[in-house]
DNA sequence: GTCATAAACTAATGAGATTAGTATAGTTTG
DNA sequence: CAAACTATACTAATCTCATTAGTTTATGAC
């Protein structure tokens, strides 16, 4: 029908994430991206390299607005108020965008060609929570130590949420509170801070 | 060739699983568990319910196998102790068996019907970590949040790093340790006792 | 020994990713 | 302004993989 529809990689991308929020990223599949932007799926490739191409493309561009939210949330901030609003805005971006962000964690245990794009991204998001680590006056193998705890309890916390693991009646709000807290709390043993 | 192969459920499930830990679960398909076994693909729906069925045999098999491990490690010991051995114990199963304890994950979000077994098998996962923080004497409540920062905490970090996002060159073992330790810092928080 | 059943097989179908080759709409250039 | 170029869409075809249907045969029950 229409030999042009206006499309590029970013449209692409976006529509495939939003795919991936709605029924998950492995249920992902370039024939209802293609549906989803009117095109047929061969006519994809003059935008990405295939499935894969596109994961790496989610990738990039999850970490990069997960970046941009955790960096947002910290602005102005210092110490505690900054973990506690850096912490949330990590887990109100999976919650939000859980497909994009389940591609953003590509298990690169098996991912071949490691993608410049993507771990250029993946440090730079390190930047805002070394930053806002800094106001403890860590060493910088405790930032490090504390950085790997924080991600993971971020990380574990979220993915745990989304994918349905907190079954019971009891708030979550409250759980990740505390968590956050008990994690700031931690932070104090290594600090040179009050 | 052989019309018998003396194969059963459990034997095409565990094959399945350590295919999974080699290449991951996303990699698993039900041509490479029949080669394994010696047989042709359609052979292996007279033992599971199809690739689907698989994921949920493994999922209730990763439990279980995962509740063994940490109710084992946890035998005889209390308080900090206790959650230090069951800690490790979840994070060995975890980079012991990546493809199984994915398996365990299932993004319940997606899976249409809650398999018994396996919601069963998943209640009781939590029993040995129950007991486990009883010793702190905490309310109910606060014993069902510190279950799911136990939780969310060891998923976090034994997933990031089986996935390969602990690039720096720090201990591993040294991050996890200051985890559990400051998770069990903050329990003293709640805690009734010393 | 006969029979029922379980467990293997081959053949066929359908979804999905991918590649090859074609056509056309914009854009660039003379 | 027209010709050529290029980017982007298309159709057709192939490959892998999951799944179903229908067939055969070993093994255990009687």
């Amino acid at each position: 029908m229409s030999p042009r529809a206006g499309l590029d990689r970013a449209t692409v991308v976006e529509a495939a994430a939003a795919l991936a929020d709605q029924k998950g990223l492995e249920n992902l599949t370039l024939g209802h991206v293609a549906e989803r932007l009117g095109i047929r799926t061969p006519s994809l490739y003059n935008h990405i390299a295939g499935l894969p191409g596109l994961r790496g493309e989610m990738a990039v561009v999850g970490v990069r607005e997960l970046t941009r939210r955790v960096s947002q949330a910290a602005i102005g901030k210092t110490g505690d108020e900054a973990i506690e609003a850096l912490a949330d805005a990590y887990r109100a971006f999976v919650r939000e965008r859980p497909g994009l962000y389940a591609a953003t964690f590509p298990a690169s245990r098996f991912r071949k060609p490691a993608h410049p794009d993507l771990q250029c991204a993946e440090e730079e998001a390190l930047v805002p929570m070394l930053t806002v680590l800094a106001s403890f006056k860590l060493t910088d193998e405790d930032a490090l130590h504390a950085l790997r705890c924080l991600t993971a309890s971020m990380h574990g916390f979220a993915t745990m949420e989304v994918a349905g693991g907190f079954g019971l009646a009891l708030s979550v709000d409250e759980s990740f509170r505390r968590l956050v807290r008990t994690y700031i709390d931690g932070l104090r043993q290594f600090s040179q801070v009050s």
